[in-house]
DNA sequence: AGCACGCCGACT
DNA sequence: GTCGGCGTGCTC
């Protein structure tokens, strides 16, 4: 194709957004039938430097003239769509989240697309398949051996079949093409029905209680507008029936329904649940499903076929053309917020989309952030508590086990263990908590005190006997012998200190021989339904152990589980990350939730060197509403976010000091630019300074106007980004970050 | 990010 | 004499 800007034929010029480390978007020309198919969110695939690339349109700029730009524009290569795929809310919500969170446009859309889209596949791929076209006489093949193979598996499949099974059966594409020269075999295009089905109930909804009544009705008020909702209730209040009652009413006008759930969240059981209520096409999206899944299950919410799309994190991107409601579940949980690349948070992005979508959208937690709590409280949120345990449940009692008066066996208390003891008898089950995983945190000479320590970060090796005796660093993976003899004294005994779950699981067994002790950790759910046989295992048994760290705390509901220990409450209480206070606060309730579902009282018992500890008093004695009042008033106090704005600037580097020589020159940079309207801090080692070989330092940014720290970055930002390095250098930029010491 | 171009050390 | 180290610069 000739594309002479001087000749009478006028081109047409796009813009392009290319999935590069690079701020600015490219230009494009084309002809003229295609700029009259062409449309802004269309994929195209263009020629980028030396190589092929798949960009998104994100303008159409009219005929070209030659005078227009200053740079030699190419020709694009292919149109890839012929409308939209990402729908206009949705390019209106990347534009949006690429300018928050100062992350390169192209990049951005990159992360909202299914690998294979971004790989330049049609969308209708997998509505394509092949099928036989009937002859009258059976075809004879004669040297071709694998076209008569190919042609026997099609027959098996008299509808067709797509060409992604026929390939895994063995049959190449090349073959196929060759029967299809011949006439035998047809690759066609399923047609779908893009009208979507009206939604029934399949399930009676349960009878709602007044503040659930209460709840759905200030929702629904709401329906055809942009409202967000925090739905603040413990476990067991119901906030999943008022979703579920809210979602049906949403349904039945035709809508779209999008739940976000935390990466763990997507458990069976919360499947089960949609599934079971109502007869609607529901879809899912997470990290389990293999590309073609991915595909075939965003094309179906992209298209308006799906009713119900369920997802973690990234389904926030979907395009989803009749959009009338969001949920978003455990609106506290850390992994909504993306921790490298494309650093979104989920639920941010989600309220940027209610807005855009002009729909309501409900946070449902029982132990909201503090960012929720501010925002209730500003009046951006409607605040919506369910207090009461739905059904009989009973809420459970909260103890505290002072760990400097009794005695312990592997970091369990004497009187712990009598309380163990005396469930189990009951026939009980015990859940026991330990968020450290292993065998021992710490391995250490017996004659010097010399520790075990990572060569490649600042921490202790871990030590763990199974499926080997060795020492792991949890932070970057290394494994290592165990050491005979000490390094530096030359002695052979050796003890550790702390325990991890794996030791505690020994002492429990030895402690209770006859009862079944099951380990949920990472070491422990690796293989692949490892963790639904130990979850069948514990709803068959009565009395029964289970003990774990994270895992534990999320998704899966134990209703035969009375006693909830949590071995050591200061772990969290040490950090030196000021979000560390209200991490610990929801892990201790999230863990006590376990507990009680049942008809009987649930008891949880936190052991502790600080019974005295203010925010674990607050906490017990006053619930966790007031502990969050307690800590959001500190954070005003000490103009912390959410009462400013953040942003954390992470560098990394091999060498010794560049990290912080970089930083303080950039500091200077900003300080100067920005006088008095931005305060930095830094640049600081990060908290474990040294990690998997790299030395880190952190500059952190505060501000109480973010229009104003957003114009500074804006300038700034890919400034730094393309300032020359004297050393390698890895950096990024965390807005909102989850983290800061 | 990639990828090429480009100028200085140890090898068939 | 080359192969290849990664510094620098560019991508419409």
């Amino acid at each position: 194709m000739s594309m002479h800007p001087e000749t009478h034929t006028p081109v047409y010029r796009i813009r392009v957004a290319v999935p590069v480390k690079l701020f600015q978007c490219f230009d494009y020309l084309l002809d003229e039938s295609q700029y009259q198919c062409v449309q802004v969110g269309a994929r195209v695939r263009i020629p980028f430097a030396n190589r092929k690339m798949v960009g998104i349109v994100t303008e159409c700029l009219g005929v070209f003239k030659a005078e227009d730009s200053e740079f030699q524009l190419r020709a694009i290569d292919k149109l890839l769509d012929e409308t939209a795929i990402i729908e206009p809310n949705v390019f209106k919500l990347l534009t949006w989240a690429s300018q928050y969170y100062h992350f390169p446009i192209g990049e951005v859309f990159e992360a909202a697309l299914p690998a294979l889209l971004r790989q330049g596949k049609p969308l209708d791929l997998l509505t394509y398949a092949w099928r036989i076209v009937p002859q009258e006489n059976e075809p004879i093949f004669r040297q071709a051996v694998r076209q008569k193979e190919a042609y026997q598996i099609l027959k098996l499949h008299p509808k067709g079949a797509p060409e992604s099974i026929l390939n895994m059966a063995g049959v190449e594409t090349a073959v196929l093409r060759k029967l299809a020269e011949k006439g035998l075999v047809e690759l066609y295009q399923e047609q779908i029905d893009f009208r979507p089905q009206p939604v029934h109930l399949a399930q009676m909804p349960l009878n709602p209680n007044a503040e659930q009544q209460h709840a759905i009705q200030q929702i629904l008020k709401a329906k055809k507008q942009y409202q967000a909702f925090l739905l603040d209730g413990l476990t067991g209040s119901g906030k999943t029936e008022v979703y579920l009652q809210v979602m049906a009413e949403i349904l039945k006008q035709g809508k779209q329904v999008l739940v976000l759930v935390p990466e763990i969240g997507l458990t069976p059981q919360t499947i089960h649940r949609f599934k079971a209520r109502f007869q609607a096409h529901i879809v899912l999206l997470h990290s389990g499903l293999t590309e073609t899944q991915r595909l075939k299950a965003w094309h179906a919410a992209q298209n308006g076929q799906a009713d119900i799309i369920i997802g973690t994190r990234s389904a926030i991107f979907t395009s989803l053309p009749r959009l009338g409601l969001i949920i978003l579940d455990e609106e506290h949980d850390l992994s909504f917020k993306q921790q490298d690349h494309f650093r979104y948070h989920a639920r941010d992005v989600a309220l940027k989309r209610a807005h855009l979508q002009q729909c309501p959208i409900i946070l449902g937690s029982a132990t909201p952030s503090l960012e929720a709590f501010a925002l209730a409280k500003a009046g951006k949120m409607t605040h919506l508590q369910l207090k009461q345990r739905a059904g009989t449940a009973l809420l459970p009692q909260m103890h505290f086990i002072d760990l400097k008066l009794h005695k312990k066996h592997s970091g369990i208390s004497e009187p712990l263990i009598e309380k163990i003891r005396e469930a189990l008898a009951k026939q009980e089950q015990v859940l026991v908590f330990l968020n450290r995983r292993g065998y021992a945190p710490v391995y250490l000479c017996e004659s010097c005190g010399w520790q075990a320590d990572c060569s490649r970060c600042d921490a202790h090796f871990t030590v763990h006997h199974q499926p080997y005796s060795h020492l792991h660093c949890h932070h970057c993976g290394l494994i290592q012998a165990i050491p005979t003899q000490c390094p530096e004294c030359q002695h052979t005994s050796f003890t550790t200190l702390g325990v991890g779950t794996a030791q505690v699981e020994d002492t429990l067994k030895q402690l209770f021989p006859n009862i079944p002790v099951l380990r949920v950790d990472r070491d422990t759910t690796q293989k692949v339904g490892r963790w639904e046989s130990i979850y069948e295992q514990v709803m068959q048994s009565k009395a029964a152990i289970l003990l774990g760290t994270q895992m534990l705390a999320k998704g899966h509901h134990f209703p035969y589980v009375t006693l909830v220990a949590i071995l050591d409450v200061d772990a969290g209480l040490l950090s030196v990350d000021i979000r560390a206070p209200e991490r610990t606060a929801q892990l201790i309730l999230q863990v006590a939730g376990r507990a009680g579902r049942g008809e009987h009282k649930g008891h949880v018992y936190l052991q502790t060197y600080r019974p005295d500890h203010p925010m674990l008093n607050t906490l017990l004695k006053s619930g966790y509403a007031a502990f969050a009042e307690q800590t959001l008033s500190e954070r005003q106090a000490a103009l912390l976010p959410p009462y400013r704005y953040s942003a954390l600037i992470r560098a990394e580097s091999r060498d010794l000091d560049y990290s912080q020589e970089f930083l303080s020159f950039i500091a200077q940079q900003l300080q100067q630019h920005s006088k008095t309207d931005i305060e930095i801090w830094g640049p600081i080692p990060a908290p474990m300074e040294k990690r998997a070989g790299f030395i880190r330092a952190h500059l952190v940014l505060l501000c109480a106007d973010r229009a104003k720290l957003h114009y500074y970055l804006n300038d700034w930002w890919p400034y730094v980004v393309g300032l020359p390095r004297k050393h390698q250098l890895r950096l990024s930029l965390d807005v909102d970050p989850q983290e800061f010491s």
